[in-house]
DNA sequence: TACAAGCAATAGT
DNA sequence: ACTATTGCTTGTA
């Protein structure tokens, strides 16, 4: 997996949950975070935002608790948002006005692993 | 809906 | 080593 890129073990850590997430569904940073053991989603959406990793790693997949969509590429709204939309729709997952349309989407982690 | 406090980690100084 | 910043979350008003 990780070549070259030197990140933290924290980071890996959170890659190697974000990569555990299937296509047409969707977590949440605290869901993550929970998940690594750690109290606090912020760190989570920090690795993410610094993952040197694009589509192996599918932090398009993470979205915030209140279901909004979160942010990408460094930016909560604007070009780089609608282009994690776009990837989201493209595996089935229905977004509107900026929110998860249908929260069943939601991946609870342990379960497929 | 809006504001404030708590939380953990990274990057920059 | 310290400070500032961040793709968050939850509780109150």
């Amino acid at each position: 997996m990780n070549k070259g890129k030197k990140v933290t073990a924290f980071q890996q850590r959170v890659y190697d949950a974000v990569r555990l997430i299937p296509a047409g569904y969707v977590s949440t940073y605290g869901g993550v975070a929970r998940f690594l053991g750690v109290r606090s989603a912020r760190a989570v959406g920090q690795a993410l935002r610094r993952n040197p990793f694009a589509p192996q790693v599918p932090c398009h997949r993470v979205i915030a608790s209140s279901l909004a969509i979160g942010g990408f590429n460094g930016r909560r709204r604007g070009a780089e948002i609608r282009r994690k939309l776009a990837l989201l729709a493209a595996e089935g997952v229905a977004f509107e006005r900026g929110r998860l349309k249908d929260a069943g989407r939601l991946w609870n982690f342990r379960k497929g692993s």
